[in-house]
DNA sequence: AAATTTAATACAATCGATTGTATTTAATAT
DNA sequence: ATATTAAATACAATCGATTGTATTAAATTT
């Protein structure tokens, strides 16, 4: 199907089409006159502007790649949604890609949005992700690379939009203790990935803070799927004497952990209490209703969206490594809701 | 930031850039020597190809295009996770937008994606779509249309995924009546909705096929949202007598209902049994689970894209309207465990 | 009315890759 | 060794819009 160009716009016109082009910018080196009579040949042909010549013109191409591990995931939906707001506003365009969490996947996609010569990228990395080499690449193209939620600690020139994570795990923690629990395990996966590092040394300073022992065997890493959960609750059970308190990484893990000891008949919160982390919709909604802690995945989607328009725009801010760190919110519930 | 390009490499080897092109694309036109030197220097020079130019020569974009109504809806998101996984391993690229259910949003949504020139879009509809002039517009103009879930009923040459909703809400119904159910109210969206006309026509028969007389006042139309599900209970309790089912054409809205209701010490589902539609993340977590109707949106996505696909290399299924019906399957959970 | 300034438009190159045709080089047949 | 065919590469146009420069037309000044 042949579409209409600027060519045939200006031949029906009899003027050039570099006119034609201006006219349809609303240059002012097109007098008004001639502005309608473009306008309106050009609706009568249903001319609509071929973006990939403009975009190859202006080497630019009005898109933002976005990078997540899974996208049906809550947290990552619901930052999807806020890019997309965000993107929409200022104009631009978002590819949204999955890693799936395999850094080969994460490694095709990258150069993928690269030869889309896309403006910019937003990135969660994956939890294999150890090797950066294919983000340093990036940014060292000229491609502005800004990180939300997982992040690759130490890159330079790159902006971030970080949850305060060790905040998040201390709140966490502090809470089950101040509810009367003496023995917390924390669930948690591979501690090299920032954020589950810093939760877990959030947990580790709560402990500190209240003079309980560390004990690493309290420490169980795992995916944090819901099976995960699953099997590390019945290890709890069997092989851990005295647990009174959970605080699991995530929510999903913490789901699964309820799931188990619900069906052994362990009470929650009274035998042990409960937190999570990332308030998914579930969990509001479980019963006994678990304890987390709040990450607003829109808010943190229109943020990081925003740092990298406003690089865009003003050119400046990347290279001094912006950091926008969001305060996390316990959301207190029946998980451990003890008197 | 200056990408090397093929000229660049051309020149570099004292070729011409028709012959790097041809074997960067192991064209057999090239002999393997050649192609072996050209993609070694283009190693070294970290080239990359870019796209923009490529898909403006082969007027292509190698782009899908999806519109949900909101990325953060479960069913949407997994929806995207399935179009993406399928358009991932064909090599096309996905921009995802949202029309926040606003036809003018949808319809500047459809034009930009043109003008971006997509291979096809997948869609599903806002509510609030009626006139579909944008659409028509869109197929007229050459661009492959998809439908999935909502849909726009008799338009031409276009492909559509649908859920047999008319089953589901069949079966939902008839489920709630073999549980003894004789008075049951169904909560809708606008029946000018496709989706939710057709649940609406399960009910009747299922109704019918029982003898069960039909009352418009059992019908209760609004957004479906959980508000309006908190509302529509206090409605049904203090103007509808006798009311003992509930069949709810999403699941958001159901879960408002049981929450209202349990919070006024109605039983469920020895009072009042309920049965939704959508089977949500959060319906197997609350209590009671609430029993739905599965659709799978990844599936969907995928089978909706593949249509897609499909058409980009055959080329002729689309114009007779392809129709790929899903079946929904019925999820019984303890919202209607009476024996 | 001629000279100068400004507004409006036309010309032509360009973005980077692709592709049909033409040419050169190598291989095979006579 | 020459003619014929095939392989490899070069040339040049093209995709559709943008943009710096040149030109023409109109407006203003002297």
């Amino acid at each position: 199907m042949k579409k209409t160009t600027i060519h045939e716009i200006a031949k029906a016109l009899n003027i050039d089409s570099s006119t034609v082009s201006r006219a349809l910018n609303d240059s002012d080196r097109v007098k008004a006159k001639t502005k309608k009579r473009v306008m309106d040949k050009a609706n009568e042909l249903g001319y609509t502007r071929n973006m990939l010549a403009s975009n190859l013109r202006r080497n630019r191409s009005n898109t933002i790649g976005v990078v997540v591990p899974r996208i049906s995931r809550y947290f990552f939906s619901s930052t999807i949604a806020g890019i997309e707001e965000m993107a929409y506003q200022a104009g631009y365009n978002v590819i949204i890609c999955q890693s799936l969490e395999e850094v080969d996947r994460e490694r095709k996609i990258i150069s993928n949005l690269m030869a889309n010569r896309v403006d910019g990228i937003l990135i969660s990395v994956s939890m294999e992700t150890q090797d950066h080499s294919h983000l340093t690449a990036c940014v060292e193209n000229g491609t502005p690379l800004v990180f939300f939620d997982r992040h690759v600690a130490g890159m330079k020139h790159t902006g971030k939009v970080l949850i305060d994570d060790v905040r998040g795990g201390f709140e966490a923690t502090e809470h089950l203790i101040q509810k009367g629990c003496q023995k917390i395990v924390h669930l948690t996966a591979p501690l090299d990935v920032e954020i589950y590092k810093n939760r877990h040394e959030g947990y580790r300073q709560a402990l500190e803070k209240y003079n309980l022992d560390y004990d690493k065997n309290l420490v169980l890493v795992s995916k944090l799927s819901k099976a995960d959960g699953n099997r590390l609750a019945a290890k709890i059970l069997k092989e851990l004497d005295g647990v009174d308190g959970i605080f699991s990484a995530n929510d999903l893990a913490a789901i699964g952990v309820m799931d188990y000891l619900k069906s052994t008949g362990v009470k929650i919160p009274e035998d042990i209490a409960i937190a999570g982390f990332s308030n998914e919709p579930t969990s509001a909604v479980i019963e006994p209703s678990l304890t987390t802690v709040d990450q607003s995945g829109e808010e943190i989607g229109r943020l990081a969206c925003n740092l990298l328009l406003d690089y865009f725009e003003n050119g400046n801010t990347l290279v001094n490594d912006r950091t926008i760190m969001v305060q996390p919110k316990l959301i207190v519930r029946d998980s451990t809701k003890r008197k």
